[in-house]
DNA sequence: TTGAAAGCGCTAACAC
DNA sequence: GTGTTAGCGCTTTCAA
């Protein structure tokens, strides 16, 4: 390959402008003390001569890197895409972070770690040793791992932990799991269900356990028992076998919430296969709003979970950290929501 | 924030193995000219202190960047993303990129930009200068855009356009369109159709006269009439109006194509509103083999597109070009292929 | 086969 | 307010 061609740097800036390069420098970065008259100038030659800063050198220079890690379960990962079945959880990750990463000048690398790895240190040492980003977004289940978080906060990483409430360093941030368990049990109890089931996910995960409290408090409330429980790890299999442990007893749930997608289509599977319809003998609620959920027959009622704003908010407290701004105080709560639609219905 | 804590650098790990930056940079990046032994010592060094080279200082010293851009048209892929349809296709592009390009050590960033915009060459020459990644990915409608290819053609960077076959520089990846028509038409005659439509994409992309070209060749090559032909731009509504404007016909067609998967929903709601069967009145093959297209009722036989693994192979090809090889000849094919699932049927 | 010197583009620290 | 100096971590000369 041949060389690149001349590239425009802060030297032809400077030159342009007839200034020093510090001061073109201090322009840049919007820096306080440069006469405006002096900051015109200069950006007048910067615009004239298109010059854009090279990320690798302002890395250099001592500065950001501008830019910032997204954290995901390597096996999952994997699988959902090979599967072309999308969790569309890393779909919405990127959407939501890259644009707002873009819109200060960052980047969004996606990168995926094992989480039961024995070297995960090794493996995100040397990501950050190769990248240096300014910021890492964690997503469950690392959020919480404090092999992960110890590291990060060692080097003085700033990072957003998604879906984790455990103290520690780092910025929390959660789609208020409980609240939208509470919503999708308040629902059924509406449309006059009375044993309501709840596939939960593994224990591994933190909103697996807030999401029991919120069915559960929600259904004491009604003054219902909480025995209607099962656990799945998210994908499909774990979904049929706790469905078909629930609709499988004497006194079988009429509505059942599944904490994924898979285990809600699955859920729905295993219904068919009793000869039970959907919505009138179960109804179903599907614990992610994915495009398969929409098209499903019927489709189905489902917690709407704004990954993409969580992760926009995350981006915004990592490039503020970045700045100085030492945030502190509670989580960041961007609630979910309930979208129904045709899997629920009064009992019948 | 606080200072990063002191990294592992080149010159920690010549003074563990005693010699000097030079031989170690040499191992670092595989030189000839060291002698085994010393090439095993430098190895120690660098395992023992958990030495990564920072890619930020390996561009500086005028090595590559390790950084690979996947260039997307902005509008349409944050459309899908907020539909929440995913039509999928970043989502594969990052899957088969990223991996091939993790296991080089290399990353992929995905940047959107306008494809209708005057000032495209600013946008893309800023990512440029900013990230100078050893190489991009074009997809359709970029792949044979001149203002793009000029541009990176004139900056010496090695290029993949995917989905294009036009002459000009950078490397040609396609999934052989015309033969995935060929192949869905096929299937369908051999269901005994006789009236087969096409809703092709709009002419702007390269792949929808490829699709043209391969339903007509099928079509003509069974005695039957071309005529059946419509255009959408690969979205929801236009597909809608232009499976209308088949099903309309005094001849409607007893098959159809839909060159995306929203037109092909779309078709297959359209049918619906007719009260038209889909399979027994109508059969309906789908481009583009979603999440989406598997959950519909029926679910769509689909043409799947490999896009994960063209984006390995564009990868692969940008590396090796990096390294200095020279690759010249053909595009490369990576065939699409044909699953048949309960939207055809043989005609009533 | 190895080492020493210079420089990539930028910013921090300091001087003016 | 602005300019000067030094240095980030690495690779490219070039010399030994």
């Amino acid at each position: 390959m041949a060389r690149r061609p001349q590239r425009v740097t802060i030297k032809h800036v400077a030159a342009d402008a007839g200034v020093s390069l510090q001061t073109v420098s201090r322009v840049i970065n919007k820096e306080p003390n440069v006469r405006a008259e002096m900051a015109e100038r200069v950006q007048a030659s910067i615009d004239r001569l298109g010059y854009v800063p090279s990320i690798a050198a302002q890395r250099m220079g001592g500065s950001r890197s501008y830019l910032i890690v997204a954290l995901n379960d390597r096996a999952r990962t994997i699988a959902d895409w090979r599967n072309r079945q999308g969790s569309d959880w890393v779909d919405q990750m990127l959407l939501g972070g890259m644009l707002t990463c873009a819109e200060h000048g960052y980047r969004l690398i996606v990168e995926l770690v094992d989480t039961h790895s024995d070297h995960i240190e090794r493996e995100l040492s040397a990501a950050l040793a190769a990248l240096q980003p300014d910021g890492v977004i964690l997503t469950p289940p690392h959020s919480h791992n404090p092999l992960i978080t110890g590291l990060l906060a060692e080097q003085n990483i700033p990072f957003a932990r998604v879906g984790s409430l455990v103290d520690g360093p780092g910025f929390r941030l959660t789609m208020d799991d409980q609240h939208a368990a509470v919503l999708a049990t308040e629902h059924l109890l509406e449309l006059g269900h009375r044993r309501i089931g709840l596939i939960a996910g593994p224990g591994e995960y933190e909103l697996s356990g807030w999401r029991i409290q919120g069915w559960r408090s929600a259904i004491r409330a009604a003054g219902l028992g909480d025995d209607l429980l099962a656990e799945g790890d998210f994908g499909y299999d774990s979904g049929y076998t706790a469905a078909e442990q629930l609709l499988g007893r004497a006194d079988p749930p009429t509505g059942i919430i599944a904490s994924s997608e898979q285990m809600a289509i699955a859920t729905l599977a295993a219904a068919r296969a009793r000869g039970l319809d959907v919505p009138h003998d179960v109804s179903l609620v599907s614990f992610d709003d994915t495009p398969i959920v929409r098209f499903t027959h019927p489709p189905l009622t489902a917690v709407v979970q704004p990954i993409a704003e969580v992760t926009a908010r995350a981006v915004e407290l990592l490039i503020a950290a970045q700045a100085g701004g030492e945030r502190e105080g509670g989580p960041v709560v961007v609630p979910a929501q309930l979208t129904v639609r045709g899997s629920t219905a009064a009992v019948r």
